[in-house]
DNA sequence: TGCGAGTCAATACC
DNA sequence: GGTATTGACTCGCA
């Protein structure tokens, strides 16, 4: 809440290396953004209640202004709604970790090369502070949503259980038993491997999740009648607060959380101390595309800054977090984008992402963008529709 | 130079 | 209309 806090958290969370891998990148787009980078230090409870966040995400992906018209309906950092880094996440190269506490906003983010670096700069912690400098290269500058630090255990949650080891068994779920588990029961084996890891990370992960009450994969794949809730757990507990998502995240090793290098962000560390469940991540970004009605080529644009194709595929064939390479990057994106409060979410996908700092084609095809190409009718269409769920609370 | 990973874009399918 | 599949391409690495 409190938000020089938050800037701590953000140089212990975003500060790892993780934008820096991406920002520092092989990606011939990274640091083209000279734009000065705005950070916005924004406490999550300042929306006063889910209803609010709704309208306020309703006008998010109205796109100020009936679908912001090219350009237009960009994000504005005006928006009293909190940015979010959903932006970030868009071709972001933020570390995953920080959306639990603290959000860098970086519209437009060149990028669609993800790049494998991120793993690198797992000691990137000591550049932190480098963090912004670079974030400031953003095409449309970066934004830092604060949050409540509540995050930090939250996240942690998000660390599922799931193992190197488990890249040979293939991908284990999360002991979350209301997660995505659900759906794929995670084998005995695994779990209580993953909850050995917790242990030694410090962490219990289903106490973790039982403490967020997590209802929101439950629901989610409970199918209609599932409803908002979950989100409004995740938002109601704690206002301004991501929804945890069960652990999909796992603690490497000793995660030290208040290490630098951790900066308790899974992935923020890049890999080199959380390991993201795939799929479970897919799992849930599955889900919840599907609750959304979120196409997977709008997900994959604005959020991933990847092609529709692309997705399908690592939905349905996510590879072990220990396989992954420069495709982690993906991952984190997606982990990211599930931690993110839902008008987060929504505005992620309501923003059209300049991947690099172009219009990717497909949007602009798609979309009938502009070279800003920032509301399409499609998407626009897509997140009203997204906010009529959610406002609605029936699924479309 | 060859290989693997990651992704795209076209296309088939539902 | 949305999703799944697949061939081809690029890139990094040994």
């Amino acid at each position: 809440m409190n938000p020089e806090m938050t800037m701590d958290l953000g140089s212990l969370h975003a500060g790892v290396g993780h934008e820096q891998d991406l920002m520092s990148g092989h990606s011939p787009h990274h640091n083209r953004n000279p734009g000065a980078s705005l950070r916005i230090h924004q406490e999550l409870s300042v929306a006063p209640s889910r209803s609010a966040m709704v309208s306020g995400m309703a006008s998010i992906l109205d796109g100020g202004g009936g679908g912001g018209g090219g350009g237009g309906g960009e994000y504005r950092p005006e928006l009293s709604l909190p940015l979010h880094h959903a932006m970030s996440m868009s071709c972001d190269t933020s570390p995953p970790g920080m959306s639990g506490t603290y959000t860098t906003l970086t519209p437009l983010q060149p990028l669609p090369p993800i790049s494998t670096v991120s793993d690198k700069f797992h000691h990137a912690h000591h550049h932190h502070h480098h963090h912004h400098q670079r974030l400031s290269g953003n095409v449309s500058g970066s934004f830092t949503l604060m949050r409540d630090d509540r995050t930090l255990p939250a996240m942690n949650s998000l660390y599922s259980p799931y193992h190197k080891e488990m890249s040979g068994m293939g991908q284990s779920l999360s002991p979350l038993g209301n997660g995505l588990g659900s759906m794929h029961p995670a084998p005995q084996t695994l779990h209580n491997y993953s909850h050995d890891k917790m242990l030694s990370s410090g962490f219990d992960t289903h106490a973790a999740m039982l403490s967020r009450g997590d209802p929101h994969l439950p629901r989610a794949l409970g199918g209609p009648g599932a409803g908002m809730m979950p989100h409004l757990n995740g938002m109601h507990a704690h206002p301004g607060h991501p929804p945890s998502h069960g652990s999909v995240l796992t603690s490497n090793r000793d995660r030290p959380l208040s290490s630098s290098s951790s900066s308790g962000a899974p992935g923020s560390a890049s890999g080199q101390l959380e390991e993201i469940n795939t799929k479970e991540v897919a799992q849930r970004i599955t889900a919840e595309l599907k609750r959304y009605s979120i196409p997977q080529a709008i997900f994959a644009q604005r959020v991933l800054c990847r092609s529709q194709g692309t997705l399908s595929d690592l939905l349905r064939n996510p590879k072990p977090w220990s396989k992954l390479k420069s495709g982690r990057e993906t991952f984190r994106r997606m982990w990211k984008w599930l931690q993110e409060p839902e008008f987060q979410r929504m505005s992620a996908l309501r923003l059209a992402v300049n991947c690099g700092g172009f219009v990717h084609p497909l949007l602009s095809a798609a979309f009938g963008s502009s070279s800003s190409s920032r509301s399409s009718s499609l998407y626009s269409a897509a997140a009203q529709r997204s906010v009529f769920v959610y406002t609605a609370g029936t699924p479309v």
